[in-house]
RNA sequence: GCCCUCGUAGCUCAGCUGGAUAGAGCGUCCGCCUCCUAAGCGGAAGGCCACGCGUUCGAAUCGCGUCGAGGGUGCCA
């Protein structure tokens, strides 16, 4: 069951001006066989109209008419029996503005009540496995600023998806494998023997990973087995200190996302492709597909060649591709090593050709830009569909306290992690921030986040819900409660229209929040909603009123609150019943 | 050099597949509680939609170019 009142509008206009046109046609006042699609918009200004048609204006010419000819003509053949209008207008240069009906208000009404948490589904992905994966943090050390970012902009992404049918997959790579991980490894090994024989006596490694999470991994290694490892087997040292490290960041990356109220389905390894096979499978399809070659002892992807027949395919001109500059890139490195993207080609093959997701969504920092139609093509290669993956990328966030950047963190010294922010941020105002359209640089305002006023647009939101709440129950307390038949017509004021207006938008915005990868919509949806609603409050009072008055204006504030309850859980918000 | 994203009010940002006088919040100024939560509402001021050319009945929106900001440019992940 699905609802959504302003598609059924704007169909409904579609097929009255249709038919308009070919009745005109029939009666011979129109020339046959123009198809200009029937576009249908809401006006920005009600005085035009709830919908517009700009259907003349843009079929005027094949029809060799003016455009306010082609309206008349239209205008004077529609029959409104039975549809949610009551009328049309003809205004301007030849707009066709229409006005709805009491039917349609007391369907939107009725639909929001009548769903309550279903209302905002939609049918647009049903039937379709959906896989979001999102954060996949480097677990070789504390999370950051971007990745509490992509943490909420996946989570809430994932949500999206769901609510519009698809059967949506949350998964975190864990690059628990390659060179980082030796690096790692390095690093706690160097940090531990300096422990044990002085910082002066061991070399930490250029390229080693600096932080104090390193050192407090090898502290927290020395204590658990002394000094068993200063004597021992290189490579056993480097196995079991990574191995180490990882089963306490990994834990500690879980619970951090977890107090943002992210869970993944699942925390796929990286190390689990190589131990199956699943690497080394697809570098010999990609092989026996003629897309690799072997020079300089190294293992090459013809990147070039595949990024060519994709572009080809996309329109571009051989001109334009050789602009680009298109180069090959390594799969397994002269040391013998498998380079990140070959694992990467075994672990999207995987997704789509072992698990059989019909879309990825991949939420990515802009950083990786670089890679994105790598990774299509390589799908491409490999016999798969470049198209079926998608890459979210995101901007940086750039945090401000006093309107001054801040890098650091003010307790520890070192950049800010995902951890420090919470603790000085409440979740509520971390995920409404951090769940802003992707591709815009982010300016995360600390201070406007901890202010627990109008300023702030979580509890402008959340306020409206608390409001709703007691003004619901202070009408319960009088015996007033939600009646199954409520009198529309009553609700009749500018005030009354707009609110059930907005409520009827909520399943369009839900749509083009999954259309548009970008979850904001619901953000500032909501605020909308909150402040139609506070101007309904202020102009309509319920107290005191004539019972079927009460009786309306009470099913607008159930069916508000409802549409808030809805939005906030989207984004994972909390909806607080008192403020 | 080349590629990606962006440039709209003092600030943070909307503006859907081109449509009627360019929107919101914050900030500034002026009002509104004997009455359901004033964490609210109403009003005022504030714009060469970076700039130029083009496409068209019509451009903040589409195309090309210029300028500016950020990111990338791969045997790192």
């Amino acid at each position: 069951m699905y609802s959504n009142m302003i598609q059924s509008a704007k169909d409904q206009i579609a097929e009255l001006t249709r038919s308009a046109y070919a009745a005109a046609v029939e009666a011979g006042a129109l020339p046959a066989g123009v198809e200009t699609p029937v576009a249908v918009e809401i006006p920005k200004d009600a005085a035009n109209g709830d919908y517009t048609t700009t259907f003349c204006l843009a079929a005027a010419k094949a029809m060799k008419k003016s455009p306010r000819e082609v309206a008349q003509i239209l205008a004077g053949r529609m029959r409104f029996e039975d549809t949610y209008f009551t009328g049309v207008e003809i205004a301007g240069p030849g707009f066709l503005n229409f006005r709805l009906g009491e039917k349609w208000y007391a369907e939107v009404l009725s639909d929001v009540l009548t769903l309550c948490a279903a209302y905002g589904r939609g049918n647009a992905l049903e039937g379709k496995k959906y896989m979001v994966e999102f954060v996949s943090a480097n677990p070789t050390g504390p999370m950051h600023m971007g990745n509490a970012r992509g943490g909420v902009l996946g989570d809430t992404l994932a949500s999206v998806f769901e609510m519009n049918g698809a059967k949506v997959w949350r998964e975190f790579y864990v690059n628990d494998a390659g060179n980082q991980i030796e690096k790692f490894a390095k690093s706690i090994e160097a940090r531990y023997l300096q422990l044990i024989q002085g910082e002066d006596a061991v070399e930490f490694p250029e390229d080693g990973y600096q932080g104090d999470d390193i050192r407090d991994l090898a502290a927290a290694f020395r204590e658990q087995y002394g000094d068993n490892y200063v004597n021992c087997d290189v490579a056993k040292r480097h196995a079991d200190m990574a191995r180490f490290g990882l089963d306490r960041n990994i834990p500690k990356m879980k619970s951090d996302l977890a107090r943002y109220g992210i869970e993944f389905d699942q925390w796929f390894l990286e190390s689990s492709l190589y131990e199956s096979g699943a690497v080394e499978e697809a570098m010999a399809i990609l092989t026996e597909r003629g897309y690799t070659y072997e020079k300089d002892g190294a293992l090459w992807l013809k990147t070039a060649q595949i990024m060519r027949e994709r572009l080809r395919g996309e329109g571009k001109s051989d001109e334009q591709i050789d602009k680009l500059d298109l180069k090959d890139d390594v799969l397994r490195r002269a040391n013998g090593f498998y380079t990140y993207f070959a694992s990467d080609i075994a672990y999207h093959r995987n997704k789509f050709a072992t698990r059989g997701f019909d879309k990825v969504i991949n939420v990515w920092g802009a950083d990786h830009h670089g890679h994105v139609a790598r990774l299509k093509g390589a799908m491409d290669a490999v016999g798969l569909d470049g198209d079926k993956l998608d890459i979210v990328l995101m901007q940086l966030v750039k945090l401000v306290r006093d309107g001054e950047t801040v890098r650091m963190s003010k307790r520890t010294g070192k950049s800010i992690s995902l951890s420090d922010l919470l603790d000085e941020i409440p979740v509520d105002a971390c995920r409404w921030f951090f769940n802003t359209k992707p591709d815009t640089q982010m300016e995360f305002d600390l201070d406007l986040a901890v202010r627990e006023d109008s300023e702030n647009p979580v509890y402008y939101v959340q306020y409206a819900h608390a409001r709703i709440r007691s003004l619901i129950s202070a009408l319960g307390e009088d015996g007033y409660t939600l009646k199954d038949e409520v009198d529309v017509a009553l609700a009749n004021s500018e005030q009354e229209r707009e609110l059930i207006k907005a409520l009827a938008a909520f399943p369009e915005e839900v749509r083009m929040a999954a259309r548009d990868y970008d979850p904001s919509y619901i953000n500032r949806y909501l605020v909308s909603l909150a402040a139609t609603f506070h101007r309904f409050y202020n102009a309509c009072r319920i107290k005191g009123e004539a019972d079927d008055v009460i009786a309306v204006r009470l099913a607008l504030a159930e069916a508000t609150d409802r549409v808030i309850d809805n939005g906030l859980d989207i984004l994972g918000v909390s909806a607080p019943e008192k403020m």
